[in-house]
DNA sequence: CACGATCGTGAATGCCGTTAACTGCTAACG
DNA sequence: CGTTAGCAGTTAACGGCATTCACGATCGTG
């Protein structure tokens, strides 16, 4: 059962999260000091440790946060479309991803950019990474429900380098659904093409060239389309 | 004229330089403070603010220096090959820069990371903006040089979409090259998959599916190939 | 030789994460 | 109700960080 006190403590790490993202949100990633963070709280740093056993901690648990509310994100995108319309509701989750990522480069920064900060941890299953997981889970559930209603073009087991097929079936089984292992391959090229787009994007990499990478990232849109076979869906808004 | 002191001045840049990169792939960029590189060279930390006005120029010069490198690194992997086989030359390329990234990942982070690190700079002509736009300009003359050889179907001018399609034009006025607005089109395409597809490799986004991405590379270089009409060449070594 | 530029040092400032000792408060128990 | 254990916060301190400043040494040039 939950104490008072445990309600009291519950909100207090609310708090700390809330106070966190904010200045990562108006001062960068560096300045997600445990000092700062403190300090917007009227507190001083030591007391954090109360509630996280390290800054490290602290922004692990912020980035599995983060990590809920894109998902949540994109859920709702997914669920704003006639349930049936599979393409619009491939179009609008795979533009919903990018205009968060957009909306929110710092936090998309936390999450996809170099994980060499302090948020590193291999062994335990970490908070963070339970998130990630169940994010990346969300985006392959939309795939599974596309091909079982409207099922594309997959290559053949025998068509997949073997090596490559060996690790697609490890993953199958990792993630524990049941499909064709070219439905595997398909979605992860579609992922990294998505994900690797917006990457570059929001870290500004494409700025040596394209002021409003927008239009590019539609005729990506409408080449995974070709390969799902799904008719391209303009953008809604504008 | 190069006095004297202007070349031991030089030297000690240099030595700066290799000492900062040999903590940066030592012990990662968290590590590469102006007190541990001057530790390692037998000096305190504010000697180094004779050689760089702050801790981030240095890492600017550093970035710099290591696009440079970089871009000779895919130079001579274009010229170790026939020179008039542009599929072998292509993959050579691409798969270099692949191999590069993966044989030295902090460096590469901090290249093709999220910029936010202290290298931030937008007004003023930078020595790592100036090496990264040499970076991508050699990129851009072997896609030059691939379609005047060996010219592929790039869409028309009036295919591509009006807002786009100006973008491409003010890019191809600042690089000064006449090309088809297709054919620059088709190298931000092929650049982006390329770039995309690495980082996430190299910044370990591609785990929670892959151990080892390298078959999924070579089918995104079997893709690029088909819109370039280049016939695949497997990879030499191994 | 003497002068001035250059290169390096040590001390100091104000950040940072983290630890340790200490002080209240408060909830639970006899 | 009084006592007590534990929880949440404090201050002080350590070592490390970038950066600034005043100072001294050194060296090439006039």
């Amino acid at each position: 059962m939950a104490t008072r006190r445990d309600r009291v403590r519950a909100a207090t790490v609310r708090e700390i999260s809330e106070t966190a993202r904010r200045i990562l949100i108006e001062q960068g990633p560096d300045a997600v000091t445990l000092r700062a963070i403190a300090r917007e709280m009227g507190m001083t740093a030591p007391a954090l440790y109360r509630y996280f056993g390290s800054h490290g901690e602290l922004l692990r648990h912020l980035i599995g946060e983060i990590f809920t509310e894109l998902t949540a994100e994109l859920m709702g995108a997914a669920k704003a479309v006639p349930p049936d319309d599979m393409s619009a509701k491939f179009h609008a989750v795979a533009r919903q991803f990018r205009r968060w990522a957009l909306a929110h480069p710092r936090e998309y920064g936390l999450l996809f950019g170099v994980p060499v900060r302090g948020a590193g941890h291999r062994g335990e299953t970490d908070f963070a990474q339970e998130c990630a997981r169940r994010f990346g889970w969300t985006f392959m559930s939309l795939f599974l429900d596309l091909w079982q209603k409207r099922p594309f073009p997959v290559p053949a087991d025998e068509d997949i380098p073997a090596h490559l097929r060996d690790q697609l079936a490890r993953y199958r089984t990792d993630i524990g659904v049941s499909l064709p292992l070219g439905v595997v391959l398909q979605f992860l090229k579609c992922w990294i093409r998505l994900q690797g787009g917006v990457s570059l994007e929001v870290f500004g990499h494409l700025e040596f060239a394209l002021d409003d990478p927008e239009p590019m990232f539609e005729l990506m849109l409408a080449e995974l389309g070709e390969i799902l076979h799904l008719p391209y869906v303009p953008p809604s808004g504008s």
